[in-house]
DNA sequence: GTTTCTAATATTTTT
DNA sequence: TATTAGAAAC
């Protein structure tokens, strides 16, 4: 057998000490493009190589995109057949949740068919309850109060918690109502937001030792993916599972810590060797992505925050070509000089999936979308809307959830009018309280009603004798979903389109018994939440946020609007912190490239309906000029800086 | 009860 | 500028 060879194979010194040291906790220090995926996925096959049972690792990560493909490389260095199916614990922190959740819901006073909420759930709830709590909607916008009571959860902090800490300054008073009358109506619909999901499982292993015992037995060895985007509610689970054990891997960078204003918390990473005296810390800072003047460019950029962990990224390939910058005259000048750079760049033969345009905020595609729609160069965007938050798809999966968890006025709230038969929201409410005049047909309303019960009998009865695809036919045809969606407006065609792609996506599930699949199917809706199902790369540059490019690379990579107020991000300005995250951003950005890195700014912008001046980037000024190549046209603009 | 219009608002968002 | 949520009108 060389199994052994081929997987410490091609690694490197530190990252073959990293893939050894398996017993206790462990801190890998990973740069950008230092083989962090490749290191990680060596340990696990090393683990299983060794002989410990699959079901006895877990490796946690934030995305899905993530774990699909640890999974294939792990696969790919043992050979599929050493893994039996669903034996080795490769997802991510909400998927684990969820499994350990679906166990042990009873506990925590949920039923196990609970739903999943989504951030738009979410926030209906939270209106709901302002509104039962009198709360002015423009005085407190419900938008940020969801986002501090999504904080008080990735702190684990309780409503009941809450209260003590909040005194009696107006807003802390007025979130802790909203936040305790939006718990109370989670838990009346049986549901869970994705705060909850981590909350609970943190509370769970807390209150109930025997089930956390259970978990710490099961899962010896512990390995988390970008441990530097952890909050504290991940954070407190996995420490949680780690400690009876202790052989806890976690794999991060500080200095790609973007993921701050969702709760992540890059002290985490930081404070490991405090949490963990013993560990062992392995840096891995040989990069095999980049040239040496990107590198440079990346940690001059970096160098001015102040709040890091020192590494030096190295490559041994050789210097490479210079960052290239360019002044536009507004965001179109901007986009149409990106798109004739790319199609020179075509001609002499560089491949279209191997650029990448950046910016910082997703409005900023449409400039750069337009000019490429003129030269006909193909691209794709990734970002924006995703197909399960589209209205369609989320009215059908509501009706899915109202069949498995009778329970969700959430979702029964937004199909009992849609397509509209006639009920109303007073007899919405009626509907719920009434239980026992369940006769009182003789109004319009209430023969509706009654309509609408025959119609969810009806379903939920054929719902477990169908295939999870053909009853969603059947579901949207028993509806006249199609008749409604047909209002005559351009996005009609696209909307049904898009329904009958979640048919098809549904048919995935047709292997599994009806019910088993349309629970399946509902969960991955809610945490696999893909773009464009079914939609591959192919030949073509792609456009998104730099937040969405971390852990790509590309050959070439366009960073387009630099300037202060859209990157760094105006919000952002006054506030240090923040700052050092948009600088982090910037760092992301930059070490996504491989061997060119094109910058831009323009002079003159159009943002939220008004021309916007700002001055060039202060990320720019922080890369020494012999790092940047200036055409000569754009030399007076950027030395006016 | 449903449609249409107005007015407010506009980072990033792995789940 | 574009979207979208909530109010007024049908």
């Amino acid at each position: 057998m060389h199994a052994k060879d081929s997987i410490l194979g091609g690694l490197n010194e530190r990252q073959t000490e990293a893939v050894l040291a398996t017993d206790g906790p462990v801190l890998i220090l990973a740069g950008p493009g230092s083989g962090k995926t490749r290191t990680l996925t060596a340990r696990i096959a090393h683990l299983i190589q060794k002989g410990v049972l699959p079901e006895r690792i877990i490796a946690l990560t934030f995305t899905n995109k993530a774990a699909e493909e640890m999974r294939a490389r792990i696969k790919s260095l043992l050979g599929a057949e050493h893994i039996p199916y669903g034996a080795l614990f490769v997802g991510t922190f909400h998927a684990l949740c969820v499994r350990v959740l679906r166990q042990h819901a009873v506990a925590l006073g949920y039923s196990p068919h609970f739903s999943i909420f989504d951030d738009d759930d979410a926030l209906g709830l939270i209106k709901e309850g302002m509104k039962g709590e009198g709360i002015n909607t423009k005085q407190f916008p419900p938008g940020m109060i969801r986002n501090v009571i999504s904080g008080l959860k990735n702190e684990l902090i309780s409503p009941e918690r809450y209260a003590d800490e909040a005194g009696s300054d107006m807003f802390p008073k007025t979130v802790h109502r909203v936040y305790r009358a939006y718990a109370e109506r989670l838990k009346e619909s049986n549901g869970m937001d994705f705060d909850d999901l981590l909350m609970n499982v943190a509370v769970l292993f807390e209150r109930t030792q025997n089930v956390l015992s259970a978990y710490q037995e099961r899962f010896l060895y512990i390995h988390v993916d970008e441990y530097q985007d952890t909050n504290h509610a991940q954070y407190t689970i996995v420490r949680a599972l780690a400690q009876k054990h202790r052989n806890i891997a976690v794999v991060g960078d500080d200095a790609q810590a973007i993921y701050g204003f969702r709760g992540a918390d890059f002290r985490n990473i930081l404070n490991f060797e405090k949490d963990w005296p013993d560990a062992k810390i392995v840096v891995l800072d040989e990069n095999y992505r980049s040239t040496q003047t990107i590198l440079d460019a990346a940690r001059e950029v970096i160098s001015k925050n102040t709040f890091k962990k020192e590494k030096k990224l190295w490559t041994k390939q050789g210097k490479g070509e210079r960052l290239t910058l360019t002044a536009a005259e507004d965001e179109r000048g901007e986009a149409e000089y990106v798109a004739d750079s790319v199609r020179s760049l075509h001609k002499e033969g560089a491949k279209l999936r191997e650029v990448a345009v950046l910016y910082r905020t997703n409005a900023q595609s449409r400039a750069i979308e337009e000019a490429f729609l003129e030269r006909d160069l193909p691209y794709i965007i990734i970002g924006g809307i995703r197909f399960y938050e589209r209205k369609e798809i989320k009215d059908i999966i509501a009706y899915l959830r109202v069949l498995t968890n009778p329970q969700d006025l959430v979702s029964l709230k937004r199909i009992i009018n849609t397509p509209p038969r006639g009920i109303g929201k007073i007899s919405f409410l009626s509907y719920l309280s009434r239980d026992t005049k369940g006769d009182m047909r003789h109004t319009k309303k209430e023969a509706a009603l009654a309509a609408f019960e025959d119609l969810i009998s009806d379903l939920r009865s054929t719902l477990v004798r169908m295939q999870p695809s053909d009853f969603i036919k059947y579901l949207v045809k028993k509806t006249r979903y199609r008749e409604y969606l047909d209002d005559g407006t351009q996005n009609a065609d696209e909307r049904w389109e898009n329904v009958e792609e979640f048919v098809s996506l549904a048919a995935r599930y047709n292997d599994l018994s009806p019910e088993e699949g349309i629970k399946k199917l509902l969960e991955d809706a809610a945490l696999l939440m893909e773009n464009e199902p079914g939609e591959s790369a192919g030949e073509r540059v792609t456009l998104m946020t730099v937040h969405a490019a971390k852990g790509l690379e590309f050959s070439t990579v366009f960073i387009v609007g630099l300037e202060e107020g859209v990157f760094p991000h105006s919000k952002s300005l006054f506030s240090p912190k923040d700052l050092e995250e948009e600088r982090r951003l910037c760092y992301v950005g930059l070490t996504r490239a491989k061997k060119r890195v094109y910058l831009s700014f323009a002079l003159r912008r159009m943002r939220f309906g008004g021309i916007e001046v700002n001055p060039p980037s202060r990320f720019l000024s922080e890369i020494p000029e012999e790092l940047l190549h200036v055409p000569e046209r754009d030399l007076d603009e950027i030395t006016i800086d």
